[in-house]
DNA sequence: CCAGTTAGTGACCCGCGAGTCATTAACATC
DNA sequence: GATGTTAATGACTCGCGGGTCACTAACTGG
C-alpha cells in the first residue's frame, strides 16, 4: 500500500507545473526572509523538490525573485486600469476606493512583501530594481495620475502643488505597509483608523478651497469614510 | 625616510579616539552596503585598524549597528524638543518648519540609511529593531503628537482622523527619503517640488474647514472619529 | 519490452565573511 | 634600561549557502 497522505511519491516528472509551485514557494520563502538571506535549498524544500531542480527552471536567485515579482504586479495594474475606464461620474469617491484598494491589498498580498524587499536589497541588485520600477511603480504612477487629472478637468479637485505630485496621495498607505512590516509586533497601528486619516488627509488637500460657494462637494460636512 | 603622507604609522594604541573612529567607519559601511552585506573587514580598514581591533571594543556586528544608531539618533530629538520649548505663537508655520527640517535631515544626513537598515533587516534583528523603535520612532511620535495637540488647543488645526493619528502627517517625507534612496538614481523626484506638496497637503488637511469666519475649530462639523 | 530522452536528484565544490587567539609591540612604571 | 601590561594585529577556523554536475529513474516512441 502507498502512503495514505497524498504525499506524492518522489522523482514525478511534471513539468508545467513546476514553475509556478516554486514561484510560490520562492515568495514565501523571500517574504519570510528577504532576498539575500532567503535560502535556495528551503525554496525547494516547500516546492517539494531537489534544490537541483529550481535550478532547471530558473538560472539563478534573482531570475526566480524577477519571475516571482512579475507573476504578482501585472494583474493588480490590469484590474485597477480596468476600473478606471469603467468608471464615470465623481472622481472623488473614486479616488476614496483606489485608496482603500490599495491599503487592502497592501495588507493582505505579498506586495508588500515584494516592496520591502526592493527597499532593503534593491540598491545592491540593480536589475532587479529595474524591472520593478518599470513594471510597478510606474504604473502605479500613471494611474495615480489619471484620477488626479480626471478629478482636476471636472472642478473637483483643486489643482496645485499635490496635484503636480499625486504620488505624495499615497505616501500614507505605504508608510502604513511598511510600519506594518517592521514594528507592526512591537507596536500595531489600528487598521481603520489610520485608513480613515490617510482618506480625510486627501479629501480635504484636493477640495478646492472656495468652500463657501464651491458647487459639487462638502458644503459643509463631508470628508469622513 | 618615512611615509610623506601622515599615513599614522601602525600599531598606534590610542584607546579613547578608536570607539568614535569605528563607529564612523561602520555607518559609512552599513550605508552602502546595508546591515548583512557589510563586512567587519572594510570597517577596520575604512576606521585604519586591523579587524581583530574592532571586536576588541565591539562585541559583535550588532553591537556596533547599535551603537551607531545612539550615536545618531539622540542629537536630533534632543534639539527638536528643545526647539518646541522655546517656541510660541501660531503653530502652523511651527510645524511647517519642523517638516522642512525633516525633509533636510533625511536628505543629508545618515539618518535616512539607518531607516532604511531597519525596514530592511529589521526583522531579523530583533535587538537592533527594538533599540531603534524605542530610542527613535516613540520619540519622533511624541514630537508630533506635542505640536498637533498644542495647534488643535490653540484652535489652528481641525481636530478630526488626522489629529488622531499624527503621523501620517509625516508620512510623505518618509516616502520621499525611502524613495530617493531605491529609485534616486533611476527616476529622482525634484526635492523642492516634492517638499511644496507635502506641506500642501498637511496645511490644507488642518485647516479649520469653516474658512469663511470660523477662527476656531469647525463650528459645524463635529461627527467624525 | 527495449532503447533513448530528459526531468529530477543531492553530494560536492568553492568563495565568503564573522569571530578567534597566539603573537607582537607600544606604552607605563620604576 | 628592564619589566609588566595590554592595545593591536592578521592568519586562521568554521559554518554557510549559491551554484554544479555526474548520476538516476520516469516517461516516450517504436
Amino acid at each position: 500500500m502507498p502512503e495514505p497522505e497524498q504525499a506524492a511519491k518522489p522523482r514525478q516528472r511534471r513539468k508545467e507545473a513546476r514553475p509556478g509551485e516554486i514561484i510560490e514557494a520562492g515568495l514565501a520563502e523571500f517574504g519570510a526572509h528577504g532576498f539575500e538571506a532567503a535560502r535556495m535549498e528551503d525554496v525547494a524544500r516547500r516546492a517539494g523538490v531537489a534544490k537541483g531542480t529550481v535550478f532547471r527552471y530558473f538560472p539563478s536567485k534573482e531570475a526566480l525573485f524577477e519571475a516571482a515579482v512579475r507573476s504578482r504586479i501585472a494583474p493588480v495594474f490590469d484590474q485597477l486600469n480596468e476600473m478606471l475606464d469603467r468608471h464615470e461620474g465623481p472622481v472623488a469617491p473614486l479616488l476614496q476606493m483606489l485608496v482603500g484598494r490599495i491599503h487592502a491589498r497592501l495588507a493582505s498580498s505579498d506586495l508588500s512583501v515584494l516592496m520591502r524587499i526592493i527597499i532593503a536589497e534593491g540598491p545592491r541588485f540593480p536589475a532587479i530594481l529595474e524591472t520593478y520600477h518599470r513594471e510597478s511603480i510606474t504604473r502605479g504612477r500613471a494611474v495615480l495620475e489619471r484620477v488626479v487629472v480626471l478629478g482636476v478637468a471636472r472642478g473637483e479637485f483643486r489643482a496645485g502643488a499635490v496635484t503636480d505630485l499625486p504620488m505624495v496621495l499615497i505616501s500614507p498607505a505605504l508608510m502604513a505597509a511598511i510600519w506594518r512590516m517592521t514594528f507592526g509586533r512591537l507596536d500595531p497601528i489600528p487598521p481603520e483608523r489610520f485608513l480613515a486619516a490617510h482618506l480625510e488627509l486627501i479629501a480635504h488637500a484636493l477640495r478646492p478651497d472656495g468652500v463657501v460657494g464651491a458647487s459639487a462637494n462638502a458644503p459643509s460636512c463631508r470628508g469622513e469614510r
